[in-house]
DNA sequence: TAGATTGTTAATCGATTAACAATC
DNA sequence: TAGATTGTTAATCGATTAACAATC
């Protein structure tokens, strides 16, 4: 049947797609919504507007939880919230750890929506001594060289990088030896990981530019056709024959 | 040939996949670190390397683009630079405004990576009156009741929301409606916008939610078969039959 | 029963990857 | 020329979507 990628048991190959696991959180904060104006049951078709994807999409999403919904019906909201939660691993508690409290190490361990569901500020650490003890958010902030303990003693398995870029990949090689497997990593660099390790992260820069690439094309939409180099080019240390994208012209570039 | 998704002329049908675009920043990033320590040139193997992915989807990818290397040589690390920050539209300034100026938002406003690339932090804009004036960043944060006036004054076309979730859909609307057309979201909130309109999301809630779910499979890589409800799940309204993901089985509930 | 809505199928689309001919 | 490395092809894989039979 399925490839198990994993040593699981057979019996348990279900395999959810990584795209729809990235979907389920939108879909739990809808329904929790839902939930909390005592909505008693939603469509796909409401649930999948509210989630801001299509239904088709969203009922796929749900086929490889199991058949929770009834037909005609449609799903029970708190049902499929619990439903939703555990395949999340939501019902159990999730102490992480924020490694690097400047301006926005702070402001994560400020926000709210963090321990809403399952997650639980367990520890806020500096390389900086004269950080240690100031309490950010309410907690102590640590110190670097009590790292590998504090992940220890707290049963981190999740930690947060909000250090400088510099600094990120010794931090997260420091994580990893006291166990963490899990990483979220906010500094701009790509970190190494042995096997085992999941890394995800957030990049401020990157979005911006991928807005900027698109909106770069919407400004054109009306201009001339090809973007004439606003700027002069750099010269190729290796003078060769190139080809530009649209195939046999000459690239546009000064000689 | 290719289907014109926009009304662009046809000369231009180029069409760089989204993937693909969503690496480019990755790219330009090891490139110009490269280009830091004056390394005049790199194979597609090393830069996939620093750039975290695998050789050839990053030769894929550049082949999108162009015909910007030399065969047997590698790529003129200069050059790259410019044609990776043209395409990205980074040779051109992009003036953002951040609206929501709390923890995040001051956090993002003194963010140095923002400056660096073509982004410029051109407004702070806040509905707390008594925030109005103070500098954040050394920008003085203006207040939102100058929203629109601000957005045309500045040129800002890309905007980032930083705001708590109940007021992001009326900030974007308002953002919109003074010519914005990209937004980078912080808010964990669905935002609707018309066509033409790029949103963007940064959502840690759901980047630490997608990391539970796969640390709880590890955890259960050497657990028992399948995890019995550590805690018991809401009754269904609809009393039905219903499958669990293992297919015949009734699902693990009480009665 | 008639109407509504799920769960699943199958077609399509887009992204990844290995392999290698082209060519510096 | 021999060695290196790109740019492209083609196979594969995974994700999306419309359509509809199953069924409440």
């Amino acid at each position: 049947m399925a490839t198990g990628r994993t040593h699981r048991p057979a019996t348990r190959s279900r395999g959810i797609p990584e795209a729809t696991v990235a979907r389920l959180p939108l879909y739990l904060r809808a329904l929790t919504a839902l939930s909390e104006r005592s909505v008693p049951t939603v469509s796909s078709e409401e649930l999948a507007t509210a989630a801001g994807v299509n239904s088709a999409k969203l009922r796929k999403d749900f086929s490889y939880l199991g058949s929770y919904g009834t037909r005609g019906v449609g799903y029970d909201v708190e049902y499929l919230v619990y439903q939703i939660s555990r395949e999340l691993g939501l019902t159990q508690d999730w102490p992480v750890a924020i490694v690097g409290i400047g301006n926005l190490g702070a402001a994560l361990a400020n926000y709210g929506g963090f321990a809403s569901r399952g997650f639980r500020v367990a520890a806020l650490i500096d390389a900086d001594p004269a950080m240690a003890g100031t309490p950010v958010a309410g907690i102590a902030v640590q110190h670097t060289d009590d790292l590998d303990r504090i992940i220890s003693d707290n049963g981190v398995s999740i930690g947060v990088i909000t250090t400088p870029p510099g600094a990120a990949q010794q931090v997260c090689d420091r994580l990893v030896a006291a166990g963490v497997t899990s990483i979220l990593n906010f500094a701009p660099t790509v970190l190494s990981v042995p096997e085992g390790v999941d890394v995800r992260k957030v990049d401020l820069s990157i979005e911006l530019q991928i807005l900027a690439f698109h909106e770069q094309r919407k400004a054109g939409e009306d201009a001339p056709v090809e973007g004439e180099d606003p700027e002069a080019p750099p010269m190729r240390a290796t003078p060769a024959s190139r080809k530009g994208p649209d195939g046999d012209m000459p690239a546009v570039m000064p000689a």
